[in-house]
DNA sequence: AAATATACATAACTTTCTTATGTATTTGTT
DNA sequence: AACAAATACATAAGAAAGTTATGTATATTT
């Protein structure tokens, strides 16, 4: 069974990993599938991050030096968890205040009424 | 010279045809260059459309019904003037909706601070 | 015992944009 | 008058960033 209740999902494109970056900073330090799981809960189901973009996602973020793993064997089973470098962090607040910005800048558009579109010519 | 106010353009990435059906429901109708003008003008430059993705955009919207156009000669150039179908009308209250949507949601993250992210296991 | 959830990973493919290029007219500048 | 910049459209090659599918393996629930 597929229930989605999410939204068009091209929408989330480029938002994935403002997301992996704020999730983190508010945390010492999250695994892969944890992310996924917070993410749902939080959006109340509204943001499923999918596996195939999530982990090529932190291997990009872990390349690029912004985060750093340590692997925890839990049972018989082994957990990558992942906490922002230094650098991370920084990018982490500038990426957030970039999405901010820019979701300022779409209210502008989704409130438009014709008298604020019809001002100039 | 190339000045980009923008913000990392990935973020617009999935909000483009939203955009275009949100400008044409305000307006009886719009040319595409029109269009760029017009968005440029009310972001205060930081939303940028490119042509590269602004005409084939558009070019599907009207081969999916949402759009009509008429041609108008003026002087000696023909400009495109697109305008919403019933159906595309129908389609940019509900793209804008899940916009606005959307961007509730990206709040609840962007907003997100330690405690609120802990309250759970 | 079987199905579902947890946990990671990657590869093929698609969508959606960027960048580059092309054509042509109009307007502003020197 | 000549040239640059703006207006106005169009499309093609390539990049970026996802989705979908698949694979592996353990743990938990039914």
């Amino acid at each position: 069974m597929y229930i989605c209740l999410m939204y068009s999902k091209e929408l989330l494109k480029g938002t994935l990993k403002t997301i992996i970056l704020k999730m983190l900073s508010e945390s010492d330090s999250m695994y892969g599938y944890q992310i996924t799981q917070k993410v749902k809960e939080i959006t109340e189901g509204k943001i499923n991050l999918t596996e195939g973009a999530l982990y090529p996602a932190l291997h990009k973020l872990e390349a690029d030096g912004l985060l750093t793993t340590e692997k925890k064997t839990v049972g018989n089973r082994v957990r990558k968890y992942y906490s922002l470098t230094q650098t991370g962090n920084g990018r982490a607040k500038e990426k957030v205040e970039e999405l901010k910005e820019f979701m300022e800048t779409l209210k502008v558009i989704v409130n438009l009424t014709p008298q604020n579109l019809a001002w100039s010519n």
